[in-house]
RNA sequence: GGGUCCAUAGCUCAGCUGGAUAGAGCAACAGCCUUCUAAGCUGUGGGUCGCAGGUUCGAAUCCUGCUGGACUCGCCA
């Protein structure tokens, strides 16, 4: 049981005061000084009717004796404050780490429930940029916090593999492709023909009013592929395949793994029950020649269904998808890790559903994430500015790469080249890794490469720097660390009660983490970590301490910071590395 | 014009359902490598929490208005 809930039964042991109450209000002071805990008493001066300064006192006299775990009571102006017992404190939180058989930040709230978790969802045929990072590495951390929480994680790829771009790429493959460029480089190859496809069209245009021949070839060739004609369809499967391949190195890098691949195309073909179930709830109206569902009772715009053309359209697919997927897996949350700008879209097809009377429409959450942008404009795919996450991949690694070759020549090491990749691939991924993660989600990124490969301060290689000392110290110490042999009431230094304090704080930032769907709060959690663990590493001897007890307990504080950090990183898609 | 969100140190950001002297990182400046990895540590400077009201014992936090910005408002996703 932890300090607060302890604290809490014990007030109300002593006092008419209700445990839940008391333990909702106490909180971390401001200062470290005034304690360890605070109960403030402010909000329990109305129902005592009472100041609240006259309340602190009373309780701290009311309280006494204290137990074991409490070093002091005292108050001070309407709060009142207590100091946990050093000793205890330490004790309770380092041998609790160094206990195998407890997992780090792991819960049982999921129960073993479905979340599915759907990220990434690149275009196929497009190339996967900086922005696709976006919701690929926070959708992956999120996969694995609910996973940590005790949910039965599926991840879902929702390709954007369908639409008439497909009936113009046809047309363009048929016309210019290069088959060789089309095997070594798909994405460029099928963005150049697919380019070209628009130049042509664009041309035509002079000699027809309105629709180009290619235009209309194209929409031709969309029907035929729709229809599963054998020369569109394999054309189509092509696209995909190679596509998938490539996006696959990204993934494979990134240590990411989809459940299910399922794209639009695949939900297209289910729209007519869609469209049946909105009917027989009498929903659908004629509107401008479009299918509409009205949602004046939400207080949105009316969601199109079906286009004025009788066609489908990105709502009406998000549709068939959410009643596949409860469908097939009764999930207790279906999440969506898709930007800001699609909020309406998402508050639409939610809204539908609702009023269709399903009520997985609670069971959705859109996560929405902000904007990659660059000092001066936005990131846009038509510009030829775009940055693919796999260039920004290897930039990092290419210049953490020489800071590694720098560091070991500097230190005397010699590593093998193998080594340096391998590091260097961890630490530049992770770099990039964490710019995504570091902040609230919902704020825009201004991407700047100075910025970017800057590994200073608070950054991932900061945290994976601090790991591989810790884990060097604990490599040459061969020391045998185990609970029992610990003298924790030694260990009692400022540096290293703030490194308890902060390991105390773990499992909490991971359920926050969860419940707000914010990677970030873990990140700030372990970044404090790391940073009281460079303080006691910068303040105290470890390795080099004379005396046994210490040393063996200073020990112990190592192997829980790098199992801790090991485990947070993680959690954000992070490996750690035992040497930099 | 309607809707949603945002505005905190020079820059990038935290600040939980109102609570004690508003915190980090970067940048700047000054220090620390003959002992465990200097991608580190220590110290200093830097704030009218966009502006104006309101709510109360108390507001960066809640309410209203204003200013500035982002996104969005029917057949793209």
């Amino acid at each position: 049981m932890d300090f607060v809930s302890q604290i809490a039964l014990f007030i109300a042991e002593k006092t008419d005061l209700a445990r839940e109450e008391v333990q909702n209000y106490i909180e971390v002071p401001a200062q470290q000084e005034m304690g360890d805990f605070a109960l403030p008493c402010f909000r329990l001066a109305k129902t005592m009717r009472r100041a609240p300064q006259q309340i602190a006192a009373d309780l701290s006299e009311q309280l006494r004796p204290l137990p074991d775990f409490i070093e002091r009571v005292e108050a001070v102006g309407g709060f009142l404050n207590f100091s946990i017992n050093r000793a205890v404190r330490i004790k309770n939180t380092l041998s609790m780490i160094l206990d195998e058989s407890h997992q780090p930040g792991s819960s049982d709230v999921g129960g073993k429930k479905t979340v599915i978790v759907e990220y990434s969802s690149p275009n196929i045929a497009k190339p996967f940029h900086i922005g696709h990072g976006f919701t690929t590495i926070l959708g992956e951390s999120l996969a694995r916090i609910y996973a940590r929480q005790g949910y039965d994680v599926v991840r879902f790829n929702h390709l954007g593999d369908y639409g008439t771009q497909f009936g113009k790429l046809i047309v363009a493959i048929d016309l210019w492709v290069d088959e060789e460029r089309l095997k070594n480089e798909p994405i460029t190859e099928l963005l150049r023909v697919y380019v070209k496809f628009h130049e042509e069209a664009k041309r035509e245009e002079t000699d027809h009013d309105g629709v180009s021949q290619l235009e209309i070839r194209a929409r031709e060739a969309f029907r035929n592929l729709e229809n599963g004609e054998p020369h569109e369809l394999r054309l189509w499967q092509t696209i995909r395949d190679l596509s998938l391949e490539e996006f696959s190195r990204v993934y494979d890098r990134l240590g990411i793994h989809f459940d299910n691949l399922n794209g639009e195309s695949f939900y297209s073909s289910r729209i007519p029950d869609v469209v049946a179930l909105l009917n027989e709830r009498h929903l659908l109206e004629q509107s401008e020649g479009a299918q509409v569902v009205r949602l004046d009772e939400y207080d949105l715009p009316p969601c199109i269904i079906l286009k004025s053309d009788g066609t489908t359209i990105y709502a009406s697919r998000d549709l068939a998808a959410v009643l596949y997927r409860d469908e097939e897996y009764r999930f207790e949350k279906n999440i969506y890790v898709v930007g800001i700008p699609q909020t309406m879209h998402f508050k639409q097809v939610f809204s539908v559903l609702d009023k269709a009377g399903c009520d997985c429409a609670k069971r959705c959450v859109h996560v929405p994430f902000g904007t990659v942008k660059f000092p001066d404009r936005k990131l846009s795919t038509r510009e030829g500015d775009v940055i693919k996450l796999e260039d920004l991949l290897n930039e990092a690694v290419a210049k953490t790469r020489e800071i590694i070759a720098k560091n070991a020549s500097q230190r005397g090491e010699d590593m093998s080249n193998e080594e340096i990749d391998e590091i260097a691939e961890k630490v530049g991924l992770g770099a990039v890794v964490y710019l995504f993660l570091r902040n609230g989600r919902e704020r825009d990124i201004v991407f700047r490469w100075e910025e970017v490969l800057d590994f200073e301060g608070d950054t991932a290689p900061y945290l994976q720097y601090t790991y591989a000392r810790a884990r060097s110290i604990l490599r040459r110490a061969k020391d045998e660390i185990q609970d029992d042999m610990i003298a924790y009431q030694r260990i009692d230094s400022d540096s290293v009660y703030q490194v308890v304090v902060a390991l105390d704080g773990f499992a909490d930032s991971v359920a926050d983490a969860c419940e707000a769907n914010e990677p970030y709060i873990i990140a700030r959690q372990i970044h404090l970590i790391a940073r009281q663990f460079n303080k006691f590493y910068n303040n105290e001897h470890i390795l080099n301490e004379q005396d046994e007890e210490l040393r063996r307990g200073r020990l112990a504080v190592c192997q829980c910071v790098c199992r801790i950090l090991k485990v947070g990183l993680e959690l954000l898609g992070i490996e750690a590395v035992e040497k930099m």
